[in-house]
DNA sequence: TATTGTTATACTCTATAACTATA
DNA sequence: TATAGTTATAGAGTATAACAATA
């Protein structure tokens, strides 16, 4: 924990070419989305989780917390934006009653619909439009892993274990 | 522009996973930078650009402003808080009196000293860590092309074709 | 006692528009 | 007239800590 060998020019390069793309492309996108819907990115987010990737239309907010934001608060502070824009319901959890179940409603998947294409056509401009098809696979490939361990990296300072939304 | 198909799961893949990863990344970042010297993320670009790619140690306000900070208020805001710090001075340009000449100072490069090691062994840690040398290469190569079509590509609302630092 | 979630609060950052000064 | 930068101001988002309720 003493010496720390700088990084090589190809590293650097890694690091500052995802930082800048994604900061870029997170403005482009943030963008669109409140042009189009309203919505802030991670509202954007917890309306795709909901709407695309549960079946159900619902989640639990400590499971839709995850890499979506870093404090609960932070969730609490956004579902209730989407509550209050009626495009969420929120729940006691029927099988646990300290947690909330939250359910993405008609108009939500209505402003969902509404944003999804603009929100592509985005990615696509930007992000895809330079890539070749092996390209978006590789870089998928790379970037999968490492996220994956991200995710389960300790938060560095030693501080409890226990990661999801929340220190 | 009126159809949009929907992305397939591999460009979601990559999508959803650069975005988390650099979300990730900049929060631990962003935590190491300001617990070791007091720094925000664009604080630390804005210094790490004078003190280590510029031979003078000195940069324009524009030049600076270039994928670090998307208005130039938000610019000056951050280049106040480090000349408050007494990290960095401003003066006129010497060619042009309009612009701004901004300076790196010895207290800066002592703070740019003091924290690069400590962000350095965050990025190997959790970025660097799960990825074979050819896998930075491969990241590295995929990545610098799309950030120069981002940064070469008008913001996509038809507005004036000047981008840089501000609209 | 540990976990889930909310609230209150303070703070940081960002963005818009109006403005000054130089080219 | 266009560009460089600043200022004022307002708003959005985030985090911390204290809290209530359930397990």
């Amino acid at each position: 924990m003493s010496e720390e060998p700088p990084l090589d020019r190809v590293q650097l390069g890694a690091y500052f070419a995802l930082m800048e793309v994604a900061g870029l492309l997170r403005h482009a996108v943030e963008q669109q989305l409140r042009e189009a819907g309203g919505l802030s990115y991670v509202q954007f987010q917890l309306l795709a989780r909901l709407g695309l990737d549960s079946p159900t239309g619902s989640g639990r907010m400590t499971d839709l917390a995850d890499g979506v934001v870093y404090s609960r608060s932070g969730l609490t502070y956004q579902a209730g934006l989407l509550e209050q824009a009626g495009l969420v319901v929120r729940a006691p959890s029927p099988d646990d009653e300290r947690g909330v179940t939250v359910t993405i409603t008609g108009a939500g998947r209505a402003v969902l619909d509404r944003v999804l294409p603009g929100h592509v056509a985005v990615l696509r401009e930007l992000f895809l439009e330079p890539l070749s098809r092996p390209d978006v696979e590789a870089l998928a490939g790379l970037l999968e892993p490492v996220r994956d361990h991200m995710r389960a990296a300790p938060p560095r300072s030693a501080a409890p274990r226990r990661r999801r939304a929340g220190a």
